[in-house]
DNA sequence: GTCTTCATGGCAGTAACTGCCACAAATAAG
DNA sequence: CTTATTTGTGGCAGTTACTGCCATGAAGAC
């Protein structure tokens, strides 16, 4: 039997690949280890071998889940886009996202890491590295709210529109993100302000996202 | 003589130092070469040595003169995003900001680098280190962006509103030069491709700039 | 049990930088 | 001109961030 044909039929005959999901716990797992080491020790004064150690793990598989040092930190970066991004994806018909944002936006960030997350931020102003990551995750999401809004309007996901309004709102929770990590400072993360964090965003997507025309 | 003193008085003593723009001119002159290697055999087929030696300098000026292989093409980026930039510090009162980009904003790109510049926007597609450097050389620019909206709405410069309206037009000239870039191609950057362009720019900026409550 | 596939860790190697130092270049003062 | 002073340069050694290769263990199907 050649391995096409294997893999035409669904026989699996080996020791089964780790799932998706399994595969990025573990990224999270590390990812918090080295932003822990991050911010306690800086990045440049941080070595592979530390995180590696702290996390349990040998060097070599550490570069097999991360393609870099910085790129450490993105498992837990992620986690407050994707936060946005499933807000996005149920989005329905029937409310304009500023009023969806605020039913259903409680936190913005998965509360147990939100200080997390916004300590990375904060890091990024003074490490270039980082902010690379945090600039370049940000725009991966993009291609993800343009689906969202393209359903939305009514037009193709490549539209130019389309692609024009998804990089604004992309570049606007970006600035409220960074608002927010510097006004909580090293202060615990207070509901007052993510609901004020809530609320700008809200705002600011109002005039973004309405349909052309005026009226629904 | 105390060191200070010397300051304090403008007595200078020994070799001056460079100028910012000589030593500007000598990063975009190593920066072609380094974006021609890259263009040729890739990022990572490309060495600090390579670059080093085709530019006629030693590899530890190189390193002086660039923090990491992917800053090379730091220069030859920013000449792009330094037109945009010039066109919005001699925006006038009395014009609307699509209206002045139609009048001034004749190629968006310095001609001889044109191609130059949508070469490595390109590149930065399949090339994640260089991506980075292109988003993080776009959110540089934006202070600046901000600063000149500042001045018009009459609003301080790290006034919210001000920040998120920059990151919007920041994000729109990404997304259009990206569209650009591709739209071009390998060909040659043709007047009607680059009148387009500043077309769909001024459109999308005309929106996104525009005084609060309407009437001018 | 065997066979197959997948993940890990160790080890060697390369490339990307950094620190240090000696030297050349450029200028002012004597 | 010589001397003193400051700045840029190149060479070399050293560290760190990775990559390729291989042997080994783990997890299934048969």
């Amino acid at each position: 039997m050649t391995t096409e044909q294997a893999e035409a039929s669904g026989a699996r005959r080996g020791r089964p690949p780790e799932s998706e999901e399994q595969r990025e716990r573990r990224r999270l797992a590390i990812s918090r280890h080295a932003v822990r080491l991050f911010r306690e020790q800086g990045v440049t004064e941080t070595t592979g071998e530390q995180i590696a150690h702290a996390a349990g793990v040998s060097e070599r598989t550490l570069w097999r889940l991360f393609r870099a040092k910085e790129a450490c930190v993105e498992p837990v970066l992620t986690t407050s886009l994707d936060d946005f991004v499933a807000v996005l994806r149920s989005w329905p018909e029937h409310l304009e996202l500023d009023e969806h944002l605020r039913s259903v936006y409680a936190v913005d960030l998965t509360p147990s890491d939100a200080g997390t997350v916004l300590a990375v931020v904060r890091l990024t102003r003074d490490e270039p590295g980082l902010r690379a990551v945090w600039l370049v995750l940000h725009e991966r999401a993009e291609p993800t709210i343009a689906a969202a809004l393209a359903t939305r309007l009514g037009l193709p996901v490549d539209d130019l529109d389309v692609r024009l309004r998804a990089a604004a709102v992309n570049a606007a929770l970006r600035v409220l993100t960074d608002e927010l990590a510097w006004a909580v400072a090293d202060a615990e993360v207070t509901t007052a302000a993510l609901e004020r964090h809530r609320d700008r965003l809200a705002e600011t997507l109002r005039t973004l996202t309405r349909r052309p025309g005026g009226a629904r």
